[in-house]
DNA sequence: ATAGCGTCCGAACGATCGGTCGCTAAACTC
DNA sequence: GAGTTTAGCGACCGATCGTTCGGACGCTAT
């Protein structure tokens, strides 16, 4: 996973791997089949990650309102702490694949899939407790949040911007309603 | 353009290209000098399609919130045309190389950095005529804007989904302020 | 006529790519 | 304790990688 979340799913080579994991090319390769195998393999196991880093630990947080509100601070934070040397994995491989065919496209694909459409179940439980601003619509609110994190994503790692997260942050107030004052 | 857009600048190969344009190998190399210098041509030739496909369109248009709504216009059209087969060239790019360092990688920054400094600079102006919803941060904005495209690219990409520029254009006029009723 | 330049070629370089093969040695099963 | 599975090895495969080299051709300017 870090080395392919620096250099790709497709600079993920089966030599240098080995090498860095002390094995041969043949003996990592028993493990996974083929190159392929191994790709599947890092996207199953960078879901996995997702799911512990921002999934779980909102998890306790009643649905509606402020489940979304507790999902979406995590991903900013799980992408401010940057778990991979090269970013979120999902991120650079949603972009490596999206043209071309196959199963590795399919993982990336339906993993994006299940949290976009959790995203919209919560926004949806939210806009029907009237928790959301007048006339909310819980699929264009999956697309804006997804918006605020790709740029987040960008402008932590291309830009390297600290303001990021501040922007972020804000963005994300704004979609949800601002936060009630403490 | 064509083939990096679709295969990433790295997975953009010397034998390939050369074979595609019924040259050698040599033959096209005298014209680059090296891969990474064949890489820094697409990324111009990209940014080049990129000012006369989205900013030269949108520049007659008065400063302000009039030329930056047509900009966010003519980058929505852009991305749904998909100039090239495997959708924005530079946008793949930046997430290709946002780990990586060296000339590329500045490349593609530079342009990012310029084309979201004039987004800022209309926003500037707009907010300065009283033209932006009150409150508006422009540099805020320009987050704001690049993560409505960058959410447009991966759902039409990944997702196929011919509902992401309904939605985009919904996002810009929120952001913006909704737009005149005819 | 000559010199130079830009374009392109084929051949070759060492390195690396993903993948296969047959083998060994340890671990587990009955 | 015999037999089977598992993990890993080294050697090797054809293909392709980026790059270098010497040279050939055509054009232009001197």
């Amino acid at each position: 996973m870090a080395v392919a979340s620096v250099e790709g799913l497709e600079g993920l080579t089966i030599g240098r791997l080995a090498d860095d994991l002390g094995l041969s090319k043949s003996g990592l390769l028993g493990h996974f089949g083929s190159k392929q195998g191994l790709q599947l393999a890092v996207v199953e196991a960078a879901a996995e990650v997702f799911r512990r880093e921002v999934v779980a630990p909102a998890s306790g947080n009643a649905p509606g309102l402020p489940r979304l509100r507790a999902q979406c601070e995590a991903w900013i934070s799980y992408l401010e702490r940057a778990a991979f040397p090269g970013g979120c994995l999902l991120t650079a491989a949603a972009v490596e694949f999206d043209d071309r065919d196959g199963p590795v496209r399919e993982a990336v694909l339906a993993q994006q899939d299940a949290w976009l459409a959790e995203l919209r179940s919560q926004g949806e439980r939210a806009a029907r407790s009237g928790d959301l601003p007048a006339g909310a619509d819980p699929e264009q609110l999956a697309f804006d949040l997804l918006g605020v994190m790709l740029a987040l994503n960008q402008r932590l790692r291309l830009h390297r911007d600290p303001e990021a997260p501040r922007r972020a942050r804000r963005a994300v107030d704004r979609l949800l309603g601002a936060r009630e004052p403490a």
